[in-house]
DNA sequence: TTCCCCCATGACAACGTTGTCAGGTAACAT
DNA sequence: ATGTTACCTGACAACGTTGTCATGGGGGAA
C-alpha cells in the first residue's frame, strides 16, 4: 500500500519524463506516442489506451518548445504583447481580453510593459523575438517603427494596437482618438462653455496628440477662438497634472470646463478642482473611464474607450495573420462613447 | 537547366536567420558564433567584430527556445503567472512588480487568469508545463494542489501567492490576512461600534475564510458577542454585495459600521450605503486599496494590502529556487496597513 | 633548436520533438 | 494462391542550439 505525503521529496530523475520515457512504459516507439498526445489518427484504440495510461502513469507534459522546433512553420504558440504597463486598468483590460480570445487555440501570451521608454521598446522586442513568438502585439513610443521592417517582410504578424506605426505598413487597432475628443469639445460647448482648458499627456505620444487635434478642431468647428482655450501639455502624471490645474483655476481668467486626455491627468484634475472646492462648478470631462467614476461627487462624465474590444480585435488580426491572411494591412478604429455623469454637464457659472 | 519542384518549400527568406547563416557570412563555424552571441571568452577580437556585424546585417537573433534544448538544466528562462485576473488591478500590481524583479536576469512571464475556478487552474498549469517554464508562481483555488507534487518532487520550483497551497508543501507568499481583519475590527471598536457586519467573498477562497475568522475573532476578543455580527458570505460580485448590504441596512436592527473583505464586495457597500443616503452615517472599512478611495465622500478607510511587495518577494524566491536554493519551504507574511480615510472613523449614531 | 602550453577555432553529438517514409499485417477481391 | 488495399507502426533525419573534445598554430622556456 501506498502512502501520499506532502513533504518535499527530491525526485533520482530530477527531469521531466520525455516522450521516449513514455515510449518504453508503454512498449511503443517514440512516433505513435507523438500521434497520441497530438490526437492524430492512425493509432488503434487498444494501443492508444496503453499510451494515455503510460502519460498518465509518468504525468506526462508535451514538450512543446521542442515540437516547435521541427513543427511546420516552427510555431511556438505563443505572442509577445507590449502594453503601456501591465498594472494600468487599460492594458489589463486588453490583455484579458486577448488572453481570452487566444486561449482557445492554445496560445500563451508573454506580456510587458513598455514605461512609454523608446529604449525599453526596442529591448523588449528583441526578447520576443529572441523567444520566436508567433506574432507581436504592440504599444510603441519610439518616433519611427521602421526597425521592424526586416521582421515584418519576413512575415511576422504584427499589430499595433492604441496608437498607429510609423515608418512600417501593419495592422493597427486604435481607439478613435479624433472623433471622441472632438465629442468632449462639442459637448461643453452644447451645455454653453466657451472658456475652454486642455490638460494633455506627453506629446510624443501619438494619442495625445490626436487627442488635442480633435478636441481644438471641433472647438474651431464651434467659432470659437483657440485663443480662448488654455492648453496645457506634457502631463504624464497625477501630481502634474493636479499643478497644472491648480495654476488654470486661480489664473486671472479661469476656464469654465476642462478637458483632460488621460486617466491620470483627470485625477489630477479632480484633485485640483476637489481642493479649491469648486467641483461642482466647474465642469470635466476626462478621457478614458474609470472605475467608479459614477460614485465620485460629482459622478465624472467621460469619453469611454474600449479596451476590451480593442484587444479582441487585436487577437482577431493576429490570428488571420498568423493563420495566413496576408490581406493589405489596415487599421481598425474602435469607436468612443461619452458617458454623462454630472461633471460634465455642469453649467458655465457667472 | 531549373527544375520545378511540386513540393512545397518554405522560401528561405522567408525565415529568421540561423546561426549557420551568420556563420556562413562571417566566415567562421557556428560554434564561434554562439560563442560570441553568449559573450563567451575564448574569441580574437577581430573574429568577434566579424562576427557581430554579420549579425547585426542578418539581424539575427539567437533563438533561445532551441538553445534551452540543449542548455544545461534545460531552462527556458521564463515562468508561468497564474493570477485571479489579468485585469485585476491587484493582480496587476503583481504582476508588474514580478516582471520588474524578472527582466534583470532576462526572465519572460507568460501570465494568465484563474478565474478562481478549479478547472481553470489545472489546464492553465498543465500549459504552463508544456512550455517547460523555469518556476511557476500561482494563485490557487483548488481544494488541494496534492496534484502537483509529482512535479515539485522533480524539484520544478514552486512559489504560491495571496492564497498558501493545500496539501503540498510549497514556498508561498501572502497577505497578514487575520491580522489586517482584526485591525478593522479593532479599528471599528474603538470608535465606538457594536453592530458590526461582515461582508465576504466565496468561501472557498482562503482569505475570505481568514479575513472573517481575523474580523470575528478580535471582536470577540473584545468581548462582543459574536451573536452581534451579522454575517453575510459568497459575495463574489459588486451586484451581490449591494443586495447583501442593502437588506442588511434596512433590516430590523441594522449594523453601525461593515467590514468589506473585499475590493468589489466594498464596491458594493459604498453604493448601498449611498443609494440610502447614509454613507455620512454607517462607518465602512474595506480590505484592499484601490484608487481614488481618498476621494470618494466620505473617504473609504482601507485595510491596504501590498501587491508590489508581494511581487517583489515571489520573483526573490522562485529567483533563489531557480537558482538552486533548497531550504525548507516557508509562507512569507507581508504586514497590511490601515489607512483612515474617514468613512471608518464615523461614530455609531444614535 | 625542441618541447610544452595556451589560445582560438570548429566538428560533432545531443537535446525532445515531428515529418517522411518504409515495412508489416490483416482483410478483401481476384 | 495472389494481388490489392487500408491501416498501424516505428526508424530516422532534421529543427537550431550548446557541451565536449580535438586540432592547429604561436609563443615562451629549456
Amino acid at each position: 500500500m501506498t502512502t501520499v505525503s506532502n513533504r518535499y521529496q527530491p525526485d533520482p530523475a530530477r527531469k521531466p519524463p520525455t516522450m521516449k520515457n513514455v515510449a518504453d512504459l508503454a512498449g511503443v516507439g517514440i512516433k505513435t506516442v507523438s500521434r497520441v498526445v497530438n490526437d492524430e489518427p492512425g493509432v488503434s484504440e487498444e494501443t492508444r489506451q496503453r499510451v494515455l495510461r503510460a502519460t498518465e502513469q509518468l504525468q506526462y507534459h508535451l514538450d512543446i518548445t521542442a515540437g516547435s522546433l521541427k513543427r511546420s512553420g516552427r510555431k511556438t504558440q505563443s505572442i509577445g504583447l507590449l502594453l503601456p504597463s501591465v498594472s494600468n486598468p487599460f492594458s489589463g483590460e486588453i490583455h484579458r481580453a486577448m488572453e481570452d480570445a487566444l486561449g482557445e487555440p492554445g496560445i500563451a501570451v508573454f506580456a510587458s510593459s513598455l514605461d512609454d521608454d523608446p529604449d525599453r521598446e526596442r529591448k523588449l522586442i528583441s526578447a520576443f523575438l529572441g523567444r520566436r513568438v508567433d506574432g507581436l502585439v504592440l504599444t510603441t513610443i519610439a518616433k519611427s517603427q521602421a526597425y521592424m521592417i526586416p521582421e515584418h517582410s519576413r512575415d511576422l504578424p504584427l499589430v499595433f494596437i492604441d496608437r498607429e506605426p510609423v515608418g512600417i505598413e501593419a495592422d493597427a487597432v486604435v481607439t478613435d482618438n479624433e472623433v471622441g475628443a472632438a465629442a468632449a469639445a462639442a459637448h461643453l460647448i452644447k451645455h454653453g462653455h466657451t472658456r475652454l482648458a486642455y490638460l494633455g499627456d506627453r506629446t510624443d505620444i501619438q494619442t495625445a496628440v490626436k487627442r488635442r487635434a480633435g478636441f481644438l478642431n471641433e472647438i474651431g468647428r464651434a467659432g470659437i477662438a483657440t485663443s480662448a482655450v488654455a492648453v496645457r501639455e506634457n502631463l504624464h502624471d497625477e501630481e502634474t497634472a493636479l499643478k497644472a490645474a491648480h495654476e488654470l483655476l486661480t489664473s486671472e481668467n479661469p476656464p469654465t470646463a476642462i478637458f483632460s486626455s488621460q486617466n491620470l491627468v483627470t485625477f489630477g484634475a479632480m484633485r485640483a478642482l476637489k481642493s479649491l472646492g469648486v467641483q461642482h462648478k466647474v465642469a470635466l470631462v476626462g478621457f478614458d473611464d474609470f472605475t467608479l467614476a459614477d460614485m465620485m461627487e460629482p459622478g465624472v462624465t467621460v469619453v469611454a474607450q474600449h479596451p476590451e474590444r480593442i484587444g479582441k480585435l487585436a487577437a482577431e488580426r493576429i490570428l488571420a495573420r498568423i493563420d495566413g491572411d496576408n490581406r493589405t494591412p489596415q487599421t481598425y478604429i474602435v469607436p468612443t462613447e461619452l458617458i454623462p455623469r454630472g461633471s460634465g454637464e455642469i453649467l458655465p457659472q457667472n
